[in-house]
DNA sequence: ATGGTTGCAAACTTTTTGCACTTCG
DNA sequence: CGAAGTGCAAAAAGTTTGCAACCAT
């Protein structure tokens, strides 16, 4: 199941939003960025190379979509920055482990058990309803 | 165990950090905020009613130095955005469960098992010397 | 046609920086 | 005294907004 543009572009039409010229352009470059992360500023410059008509406003809108229909994933790192991601793992539960060395993401399956979150609902009086895990440490390459 | 602006400063010290007036300002102010949650720009007002000379960079000076020590905690929420807070639990290894619907932090011990982060460390190929976990959902009286 | 979408530019929010002055130790 | 810390103001990042024009459906 590799992704392709046309199913970023279905994903939009089922929310009932429109393909239009932008959309299509982003959709194409995201495909192509699978396994590597960016900033928006990033992918803005990456967009401008295909149609430097587009505009800045429109790639933080499309961003702030492909996160609601959880296309694009928003990666923290442990100084408090973050990157995005359209992972490998699109649509798929996981999580990322970051290296504060080099920057690197990894994406992980591990995950929270039914039970920790029972737990959670249960010792907070308090309806789980998602959550995010991130791990920092060192890649392979950056360990001494 | 009750924590005290003493506590605090002698954090600075054994850091290698001078107790000043700033931080002394500070230190009694956040041990008053135990339990709530603010931005840095609410932190600056608070703190400029107690002395109107400290600066706006002072305290995000400190804010950050407070995280490094581990005693001020930054809360994620659901749409991205953040506040920190001086917790409970300052010192020790927690996380927060936040209502989308009326921001309540919630603090709370649940976390990975000895075996998931090893889990982590093998299929990643990664060592893992920290991770950040948030709980997402809707607290008591948030709940339909 | 018609309402969602876009580009632009300006405004905004949040955080960082350089530097002369101050203060702790 | 000397280095760490501070306040200020300006600048840098990062993001949002209003609106006229545009274009999918």
């Amino acid at each position: 199941m590799t992704i392709t543009p046309e199913r970023i572009l279905e994903a939009f039409k089922q929310k009932g939003l429109r393909v239009t010229g932008p959309r299509r352009t982003l959709a194409c470059l995201l495909v192509e960025t699978v396994g590597s992360d960016f900033t928006i500023e990033e992918l803005w410059d990456m967009v401008l190379k295909r149609d430097p008509a587009i505009g800045r406003a429109t790639v933080f809108r499309a961003v702030e979509i492909l996160q609601e229909l959880q296309l694009l994933d928003r990666v923290e790192f442990s100084n408090g920055s973050h990157r995005f991601r359209f992972c490998h793992e699109a649509g798929q539960h996981h999580h990322h482990a970051t290296c504060s060395s080099c920057g690197k993401v990894i994406e992980v399956p591990t995950c929270l058990s039914a039970e920790q979150l029972a737990t959670v609902s249960r010792v907070a009086n308090f309806t789980v309803e998602g959550h995010r895990l991130e791990f920092f440490g060192r890649c392979a390459n950056c360990r001494v």
